[in-house]
DNA sequence: TTAATATTTCAACATGTCATGAGTAGTTGA
DNA sequence: TCAACTACTCATGACATGTTGAAATATTAA
């Protein structure tokens, strides 16, 4: 992942209506929701929406697909991914106290697929 | 960390020279630098420097403390681990393909600590 | 084809971010 | 104390970001 997609990445989510997006559509799993479910659910008006998906789905972070008249989204988990590990990596050179803080709640769940 | 702290860091970090920064006082660790020495380091403006320095310790990715003459600025690893936490648990719900993402390029150094 | 639905685009405005250069303030050694 | 050194603040202008409401576009069902 290079340094201009990182930077847009976090730029698009230091944002607190992208920040709810993007946990929405984690949750919402690779099914995704439609942008008018979306927008029911956060409040947001259609054009307000539509600016922050754009901007989401630019970084990379989120995905869309028309099915008939609605636009689907979901997250993109290695776009996402893609970002955490760069902070970890390029910017934290992978420092021991940085990974400690992000020791996974599940470390049974984590563990397996760190050595994979 | 709360949301709001989450956001002023991941906006501070979403900037090129911000994250020359951060990465240049992380390598620098716990002794850090004095603003001049980065300001040569990186080729910034002393105006410009403090005005990046001042965002970054707001949102608590820096320290600061006076030495003589000079600030001596270094990385707050709880800081940004905190920032990096979050990011995996509240936004990614800690969902195993983004750890997957995160998986340290040195495992054996990790592991231990994700046992702990 | 027409009407209804779903989403995006656009213009206008307010606000925020950032680089620059000049000036200010704190600290030290002569 | 004075001059040198170090770092910060401030005002300015250019540019980016985010909200709103109206209009445009795409898709479907009747």
């Amino acid at each position: 992942m290079d340094r201009s997609k990182v930077l847009a990445s976090l730029s698009a989510l230091s944002n607190e209506a992208r920040l709810d997006l993007m946990r929405l559509l984690v949750v919402a799993g690779d099914d995704g929701l439609a942008a008018g479910k979306i927008g029911v659910e956060l409040g947001h008006s259609a054009s307000r929406l539509s600016f922050h998906l754009g901007i989401l789905e630019q970084a990379g972070l989120i995905r869309s697909r028309r099915v008939a008249r609605n636009v689907i989204y979901s997250a993109d988990l290695a776009g996402l991914g893609g970002t955490i590990s760069y902070l970890l990596r390029d910017c934290c050179m992978d420092h021991p106290q940085v990974h400690a803080c992000c020791n996974p709640a599940r470390v049974d769940d984590a563990i397996p697929m760190l050595l994979e």
